[in-house]
DNA sequence: AGCGCCCCGTAC
DNA sequence: GACGTACGGGGCGCTA
């Protein structure tokens, strides 16, 4: 080991630059580029990890205007200039250098090479080794016996031994070697005739440029002895271009160089707002999550569990870890904003500690005065007995954050963190759960897990509830509508659906028979055996085996598209596979996603137990997952079979109550749009009944087409449809879908006027809301992708609509809920639908609770128009709704 | 083998 | 390019 202090000089820009190129595009949720910063701090990561200097410095340029320019007019001239993407992110590449505390230097007007062979020598001269990192060439010519360079291109560290072993040619020829060949990239003009190996073995032979040209004659080579004789001046002005000056009036500090810990919260904001996640992970959790993991007491024995939850009483925080279900649970009381303070975890699969913590947390959930904080606390109320009855008040993190911004990013509470605290919680792996492997009893991984959770969510409380209550009515929203409704899903979720294994597991055997028999005839036609699920290898048999013609292609990768649609196209035409292919897909789309998917995902009670989620879909509405009981089919005479294995239990009916045409009416309420607000207060047929409006026809002379026309663009506006849309969707040109959107909008002039004031109000807000306030943003209002901008008109359109819907609906399950509780116990909330409800109600019971939950659906609102909710009744899902 | 994207299709 | 919101299955390419 030498016993010199070791001094690191980076070339920024270049190595920024190669960064660039070598890293395939990058760029953050914002379309921030950042491949560049990306690469280059890897880089950096790398030298300073395998180096491990003493002192580092960054050389940056800090303009184009330097000596050489004054002297060669066109050098670097036709250098392209830099790339949009590559500038963007200068600025985070100097965040960056100031992040891992590095001083940059940069001397005006000198180019960051002299300042490097400046202070390379100058540092070799006083005692240092030094190593340079760049992947520029030119710099191997600063090598010597106590510099050497680190090659970031070719991941090679040069000493004067491997400049010779690669070139030939000791350091100090380097800059006569590139004289002759030139740099294209830096407009050194170099000697025509003479390449790589050429120019090697003539400086090997000569020496200097200067011999060289001294000598030519002595060459024997005619292209390269001409090519000198008639450049002179162009061999002489290129090696002065290229030799890098090391006597530079510019003094060495080293100390100043002196290599300081990183600044790991400008890394972490960094990262954060760059999205390197990755990084982010390195830089380890906050340093306020470790003290409260430091701080954490496990809890062993289920006897101690109910007194260190009355030990909080008022305000009780809890966090769960680890997966579903979760194995670990942790609890403390309010803290200050940096999370601190002693906090008790338990592991949840210790014999007794789940259900210790169940009852002790059910007192808390009962209690009126209580308030239970955390982050998806559904999930918490799920281990608590009675849970879906929780009276105390929810502080929810997951909610709020949503109701704050629901469309920017997912609202885990690993997200939500990284956003607002620019941390990165630990993963499981680093709570020891590692390909299938388990934490032991009481691990400590597992409770600082937890607990890490819980710091987090502790210091995200004030935060995001103070926004939430200074943000309009989100306030409202989240007191009035998500919190109340998170007991409600609960109690829907637990009581799951039964589901007829059996009647499925028939059903499949039914369809593999005519799936085989279908196969067999679609690869006979095809002529050759191929797999019917890839639209890969279907595309191949129909556009180029067959010849069948190409109608369109797919959106992403523009391959050739096989959806329905064109394969009803192609069945028109005569062709025999498409249409089988059509009916092919139907069936295996019901057997795998439903007949064979559903019964596998029963419970130990034989009930499908989906899962509610509140704060995913953009709009407001809930989605239903594992399974999505949401897009259960019903279109289709096979689908509605599949309808027939969802049953009430004994002694049970289910009921559906679904609202009528709830999107429409709320259109016309928002729009004020008189003639939809008479027809639904005269209870049309409201499709029928602007068919008439807008043909100026009797209703009931409206034909069937006519009405298809009116409900298809009636549904198309809610989505911000086009006349091409309409077209489309109708099957006519386009003029005559142009005219009937005309002849629409001249009859329904406050549906137009809705549309227009709402694109332009979310123009300058930003931002659409709610009948109740609810939010979303809408950025890309403001870009300048002419797509993404449409888009956004588009969905500003359809989001005040289909999100007010959903604000009624999950009103109307509240108040629903509500009543049944109080006035019929034995019936219950199952599932919801978005314009829909199910339930089970004991047979003997449903006459009365349909007329109640029909009345509590229609009255959760007073709107222009007046709300109407259907009901129907029967002892499979199927019959229900007929 | 696990993961993520793509195509496709189901619901409202 | 052209209709919004979801979830999920199978194929397939990438990464390890």
């Amino acid at each position: 080991m030498s016993a010199r202090p070791k001094l690191l000089l980076i070339d920024g820009y270049h190595t920024f630059f190669r960064a660039f190129y070598a890293i395939r595009e990058l760029a953050n949720s914002k379309g921030q580029p950042t491949n560049a910063v990306y690469g280059f701090i890897q880089i950096l990561k790398k030298v300073l990890k395998d180096e491990a200097p003493d002192l580092v410095g960054v050389a940056l340029d800090v303009s184009d205007e330097t000596v050489r320019r004054e002297k060669y007019a066109d050098y670097k001239a036709n250098r392209a200039p830099v790339p949009e993407d590559l500038a963007a992110q200068i600025p985070y590449l100097r965040r960056a250098i100031e992040g891992f505390r590095i001083p940059i230097l940069e001397l005006d007007p000198y180019e960051a090479d002299d300042v490097m062979g400046t202070l390379s020598r100058r540092a070799a001269e006083a005692g240092y080794d030094v190593v340079l990192v760049s992947a520029d060439k030119d710099l191997l010519q600063l090598v010597g016996p106590h510099v050497t360079l680190f090659h970031t291109g070719r991941n090679k560290r040069y000493d004067p031994a491997l400049v010779e072993a690669d070139y030939g040619l000791p350091p100090e020829r380097i800059p006569d070697y590139l004289a002759l060949v030139g740099d294209a990239v830096d407009n050194v003009p170099g000697v025509p005739g003479i390449g790589d190996k050429g120019a090697q073995k003539l400086v090997a032979e000569f020496g200097s440029v200067e011999a060289l040209l001294e000598r030519a004659a002595e060459i024997p080579r005619k292209a390269y002895r001409e090519g000198l004789e008639q450049h002179r001046e162009q061999a002489l002005l290129s090696k002065e271009l290229v030799t890098i000056h090391t006597d530079l009036p510019v003094a060495l500090h080293a100390e100043s160089l002196r290599l300081d810990p990183p600044d790991a919260e400008a890394l972490r904001a960094l990262y954060t707002e760059l999205e390197f996640r990755g990084l982010l992970e390195e830089l380890g959790g906050s340093a306020a999550a470790s003290a409260a993991a430091a701080a954490m007491r496990e809890i062993a024995d289920p006897a101690d569990v109910a007194a260190a939850v009355a030990a909080i009483p008022g305000r009780l925080h809890v966090a769960l870890a680890g997966g579903d279900p979760p194995v670990a649970l942790a609890f403390a009381g309010p803290a200050g904003a940096d999370g601190e303070g002693e906090a008790c975890w338990l592991d949840l699969r210790r014999a007794g500690l789940a259900a210790a913590a169940g009852a002790a947390l059910a007192e808390r959930a009962a209690d009126r005065e209580g308030e239970l904080a955390g982050h998806d606390l559904k999930e918490v109320l799920r281990l608590v007995p009675g849970g879906e009855r929780a009276g105390c008040a929810l502080r929810d993190l997951q909610l709020a954050s949503y109701l704050i911004r629901s469309s920017a990013h997912g609202h885990s509470l690993e997200e939500i963190a990284a956003e607002r605290l620019g941390v990165q919680p630990r993963s499981a792996r680093e709570a020891g759960f590692d390909k299938g492997q388990e934490p032991a009893l009481g691990d400590e991984r597992l409770g600082a897990w937890a607990c890490e959770r819980l710091a987090l969510a502790r210091r995200l409380d004030g935060p995001i509830f103070d926004e939430l209550a200074a943000t309009g009515r989100l306030g409202a929203v989240y007191r009035e509508i998500e919190a109340p409704l998170v007991p409600v899903l609960l109690g829907m979720e637990e009581a799951g659906i039964a589901l007829d294994v059996p009647f499925l597991e028939a059903m499949s055997a039914a369809m593999a028979a005519e799936l085989g028999g279908l196969e067999g005839q679609i690869h006979a036609a095809a002529g050759e055996t191929f797999n019917l699920n890839s639209p890969q290898q279907l595309g191949t048999i129909l556009f180029e085996k067959l010849g069948l013609p190409v109608l369109r292609k797919t959106r992403k990768t523009k391959s050739w598209s096989t959806d329905a649609a064109t394969l009803e196209e192609l069945a028109k035409r005569g062709h025999e596979l498409p249409q089988k292919l059509l009916r092919y897909r139907e069936l295996t789309k019901l057997k795998s996603t439903y007949v064979d998917a559903l019964p596998q995902l029963v419970g130990a009670d034989g009930r499908l137990h989906t899962r509610f989620q509140q704060a995913v879909a953009a709009t407001g509405r809930l989605s239903s997952a594992n399974p999505n009981l949401q897009n259960i089919p019903v279109r289709t005479e096979q689908g509605q079979k599949i309808r027939e294995a969802f049953r009430a239990a004994p002694g049970h009916l289910l009921l559906v109550a679904d609202y009528s045409q709830i999107e429409l009416r709320i259109l016309a309420h928002i729009a004020r749009e008189p003639a939809m607000i008479e027809a639904f207060r005269a209870g049309e047929d409201i499709h029928r009944a602007t068919a008439a409006s807008v043909l100026g026809v009797s209703p009931d002379l409206v034909s069937a087409d006519q009405r298809r026309a009116a409900k298809t663009i009636n549904f198309g506006l809610i989505y911000g449809m086009s006349a091409f849309g309409l077209a489309q969707a109708l099957g006519v040109p386009t003029a005559e879908a142009e005219a009937f959107m005309k002849a629409y909008f001249a009859r329904y002039g406050g549906v137009q006027q809705y549309m227009r004031e709402t694109v332009e109000r979310a123009e300058r807000e930003g931002k659409v809301e709610t009948l109740w306030g609810r939010v979303r943003h809408l950025p890309e209002l403001g870009s300048s992708n002419f797509n993404l901008r449409e888009n956004a008109r588009r969905v500003a359109i359809n989001a005040r609509i289909q999100g007010t819907a959903a604000d009624v609906l999950k009103l109307a399950m509240i108040a629903v809920d509500r009543r049944l509780r109080a006035e019929h116990p034995g019936a219950r909330l199952l599932l919801t639908v978005h314009d829909e409800l199910v339930l089970e109600v004991p047979a003997g019971e449903v006459e009365p609770v349909a007329a109640l939950v029909r009345r509590e659906m229609e009255s959760v609102a007073d709107l222009d128009v007046p709300l109407l909710a259907e009901a129907g009744w029967g002892p499979t899902w199927y019959e229900a709704k007929g």
